[in-house]
DNA sequence: AATGAACACAACCGCAATGTC
DNA sequence: GGACATTGCGGTTGTGTTCAT
């Protein structure tokens, strides 16, 4: 059927017709229908030639992105669930700027939408708290603070849904229902490395409830298509105190679930060092900034200043 | 209502890795 | 083994939309 290629003219002739007439810019729903018929019938791959035989007035690379983070019928649209910033943040905070890598595991979603997510949203906390992006301050605020209330709301979320739903749905802001994220798929990933025993100098095995999914230790690249992570990674290799963990544990169960997650990769957090910052950010997105009516997009509320100050005798 | 700023997301660019001849 | 083409990745830019004034 594929009668394109081989059809006369060389490389070099079709680079230059191609370089002539190229398009740019947003894709056209002609151009879309284009290549997905296209794609249907002859399968993806060989983009340069495929552009061509498709009659696209496109390179092979626009094709691909545009088939890969677009037009593919797996790719999730809408909005980042509760459990999918969280895998977000875990996984960012063990690869870096991996995004390919990440979005692996996230199903439907593309390495370039998780990349933006992480540009618009998470550096633009980074930002409000004039820290970097990548120091420590702000990758212990994100592990303390920003995961756990994310862990909280996804059980909150949780309880809310019916029993034996391990999974909760979002609307998103065009209409369409996407599923979240798996659950126990998170259990997996997340616990696998941030929750360690009760014993902080025994990372042996481990279970705990979480939300209406019982975690096991059991992560194994056989279980799932993931990478598994030791129980006695460097993320669960730390310290944290423990008047404030027995604090957390006797005043906030759901907390205490995620005391011996709030732990420093580098082995100790200081919450005096962030505390004050905190203090002076919350007071200007509650009050003066954004009118405080944006919990989901921001790291804590007063509420979490409060847990704070309480948890640290402040 | 007009307009400028901020935001979110799609698309492009450059480069490195990989494949093919 | 080298040259060239293709693919994949991460960074950056462009553009449409929303929000605040």
């Amino acid at each position: 059927m594929n009668n394109c290629v081989e059809m006369g003219g060389s490389e070099e002739d079709d680079q230059m017709t191609m370089m002539e007439d190229l398009r740019r810019g947003p894709w056209t729903v002609e151009e879309d229908f284009t290549l997905i018929n296209y794609i249907a019938h002859h399968g993806e791959g060989r983009w340069n030639s495929l552009a061509r035989c498709a009659g696209l007035k496109r390179t092979g690379k626009s094709c691909r992105l545009r088939w890969l983070n677009y037009l593919r019928p797996d790719v999730r649209r809408g909005n980042i669930t509760l459990e999918e910033q969280l895998l977000i943040l875990e996984l960012h905070s063990r690869w870096g700027n991996r995004w390919s890598k990440i979005a692996q595991h996230l199903p439907g979603r593309t390495d370039n939408e998780i990349k933006n997510y992480w540009r618009t949203r998470v550096q633009k906390h980074a930002k409000q708290l004039k820290c970097d992006v990548n120091s420590k301050q702000f990758k212990d605020t994100m592990r303390y603070l920003w995961m756990p209330r994310l862990v909280e709301r996804i059980q909150a979320a949780a309880t809310t849904t019916t029993t034996g739903c391990s999974s909760s749905s979002t609307t998103t802001s065009t209409g369409t229902t996407t599923n979240s994220y798996p659950l126990n798929k998170i259990d997996n990933i997340v616990t696998s490395q941030l929750v360690m025993p009760q014993n902080n100098n025994n990372c042996g095995n481990f279970s705990s409830n979480f939300g209406n999914t019982q975690i096991t230790p059991s992560y194994t690249p056989e279980n799932s298509s993931t990478t598994a992570v030791s129980p006695g990674s460097d993320l669960t290799d730390c310290y944290f105190p423990s008047q404030n963990q027995n604090f957390i544990q006797q005043n906030n169960p759901i907390a205490s679930e995620f005391t011996d997650t709030l732990i420093s990769p580098s082995g100790y957090f200081n919450p005096w060092m962030d505390y004050q910052t905190m203090v002076e950010q919350n007071h200007q997105w509650t009050d003066g900034g954004n009118g405080g009516d944006e919990f989901s997009d921001n790291m804590w509320n007063a509420e979490d200043i409060w847990f704070l100050k309480q948890q640290f005798n402040m």
